[in-house]
DNA sequence: ATTCTTATCTTGACATTGTCAAGATTTTCA
DNA sequence: TGAAAATCTTGACAATGTCAAGATAAGAAT
């Protein structure tokens, strides 16, 4: 999609700034990473003073969350896409989890935004509801396995993925292991931990 | 132990400045959070002046990096002290992963600093050494249950107690969820995903 | 003992950040 | 057509990390 990053033909208005915005702190999360994201530089990217967010977010972590929200919905889309067709509720458990952790690695920075919120408190409430659903989505993969205790194993699959992904993402292995295999591996001991038995 | 906080009697060399930035930093550390731990902050409650600290740490990120340091030697005290006179390799990892989580709990704003570095890329020599021991320990517990493939189980295990711990420190999970039930729970199923078998 | 050198700390400046208030401009719509 | 609301800009503010230049103390050398 394309947003209207700079106006050419100065209009005191600008017509979309809020997905403007939206689009140029994407754009700067993923070229730059999550460090440069600063308002003013949102702002000079959207070729509008650093004041003009105001309007449209009360503060920075809002447009943040925003951005987190949408991070979350393209993540939830990614994993249904590519779990869809699966022979059997654990080859789909096995097909998210690889999912789960390639999102992560293909969107290192939006990934980062999307937990490590850390010191900037983000909420809002596009963001609890898109994040809910990507809960829920595991959650639901979990029982369709065995509905029996699905919440405390859905967080054992959660806890197991999301850490795998920020720890490669933080590059915290020994150079030596071999990305793949460590993802492959992961969804399979998920699936030795938590299937029906 | 004691730091010298703050100087009395205002002479204008410190004595031992280096050790009070470092007890300075983990006190605002523990009591306000990561968000509040600036260098001027950390420059005031040592009683000294915000450029006081370049004899000593070249950059902020320095003095983060050694504190992050501390927090992986006392973590790796801290399991060890909590998984010794287990009676199988079993048990043991048992107990260290549950360990684990407890100290992330019980040092939440320590244990962020210690991983998330996020944005800001700590690196030192006694941090690399003092992370490396970290993992060395996880591996060698794996390892005594079963030597085969222990790197990557390894980093199974690990990704399971870290993921844990982050996603609880940051309150990811519905509010109905048992803490307690998940840290025994995470520990089993990490236990028979990993487990001799 | 006195001087020189070095280590340590302070002061002041700089660019950058997020937010706020006040003014300028455009759109809406009554 | 004109008043009201929405939108954007300018300028200020305090806070941040870093750097340069100067002040002070400690230690070594003669």
């Amino acid at each position: 999609m394309k947003f209207i990053m700079a106006r050419e033909k100065r209009s005191y208005h600008h017509g979309g700034l809020r997905e403007a915005l939206v689009g140029a702190g994407t754009a700067i999360l993923e070229k730059h990473g999550l460090a440069d994201l600063s308002l003013r530089a949102i702002a000079r990217a959207a070729g509008v003073s650093h004041a003009a967010l105001t309007h449209h977010f009360e503060t920075l972590a809002d447009l943040l969350a925003e951005i987190a929200a949408r991070g979350f919905e393209r993540f939830v889309t990614q994993l249904a896409r590519k779990s869809e067709g699966s022979a059997t509720p654990e080859t789909k458990l096995g097909a998210m989890s690889r999912a789960y952790v390639g999102f992560a690695l293909e969107n290192p920075a939006v990934y980062e935004l999307m937990f490590r919120q850390g010191s900037k408190d983000l909420d809002s409430a596009h963001l609890d509801q898109a994040a809910g659903a990507a809960w829920r989505q595991l959650e639901d993969a979990v029982a369709a396995i065995d509905p029996e205790n699905a919440q405390q194993r859905a967080a054992f699959v959660w806890s197991a993925v999301h850490g795998l992904a920020t720890l490669l993402i933080d590059k915290r292995f020994p150079p030596s292991v071999d990305v793949h295999g460590l993802i492959d591996a992961n969804a399979a001991r998920i699936a030795k931990a938590v299937g029906a038995n």
